[in-house]
DNA sequence: TATTGTTATACTCTATAACTATA
DNA sequence: TATAGTTATAGAGTATAACAATA
């Protein structure tokens, strides 16, 4: 339904468009560079910081279950992630990242965004413009 | 390397990974409801302006060309896509979009769009402030 | 009974390597 | 010999359904 946008908001659409993807191409060079898969620098990012249930887990990845138990597999399998026992309830499994696995996940962050290189030097009058209008949008 | 921005640097930054949080999503979805992968409903986008040839599939999705095979074998299982022959090199095949493939590429992307949507009701300086932040940042 | 995590299964996307038919 | 598309293979992510252990 084009017909319901103006010129502008179109050209702005197209903007998205390249930034949706040109993030995801940084994201996943940036974890294949440490022979890691999107999905797994992303459990290495909700768990830096703090352990949580596969089911959170699951949650927060908005997949089922027991993909997330593939997934933490062969997290573990490279000692980045180890699964520790809840005290509180024992049908829970926590998953923790490892120190291994913390010092990886920062060191793909840091590698990763084309995000971020791009906000570094982007004049603060272009961030603020920036800011409002996706505050504005997104809320 | 968060050092080196700005704190409003950094809340673009958490803006930027909610948009395309909520743009993948969104996209995804759209494409299920459709039973589609995100990927077909690339490809019937690529084709919707003119056939292309495998090859050239293969470099927009950025992926191998052995992938593309796959992923046109399904769309022309479903009679979306169809394959052609080149008449300038009979190595060639181009993929083009059926009729039936246009209507429902068409379908998915106006059901799409979280960004279509927030873009409809943005007031326009809202918006003229993201166009001009996005293209700063993105050229 | 309900919930947590896992297993089993099937499908899609992905890369690599080897093959075929053209050029 | 080089290129286009395919096949074969293997790994990863995904959903669904069924299961054991625990609540």
């Amino acid at each position: 339904m084009n017909l319901s946008l103006s010129p502008l908001a179109l050209e702005v659409l197209d903007l998205i468009d390249t930034l949706v993807a040109r993030y995801q191409e940084s994201y996943e060079a940036a974890a294949a560079r440490h022979q890691l898969t999107g999905s797994q620098v992303r459990v290495l990012e909700l768990l830096s910081h703090q352990p949580l249930a596969m089911r959170r887990l699951a949650e927060r990845l908005k997949c089922e279950p027991s993909n997330v138990t593939g997934i933490v597999d062969r997290l573990e399998a490279r000692g980045l992630v180890r699964r520790q026992p809840d005290p509180a309830d024992r049908r829970v499994k926590l998953a923790a990242v490892t120190e291994a696995g913390r010092l990886i996940g920062d060191q793909v962050r840091a590698s990763t965004d084309f995000t971020r290189t791009r906000l570094t030097t982007l004049p603060p009058e272009d961030c603020a413009a920036l800011h409002a209008g996706l505050y504005r949008m997104l809320n």
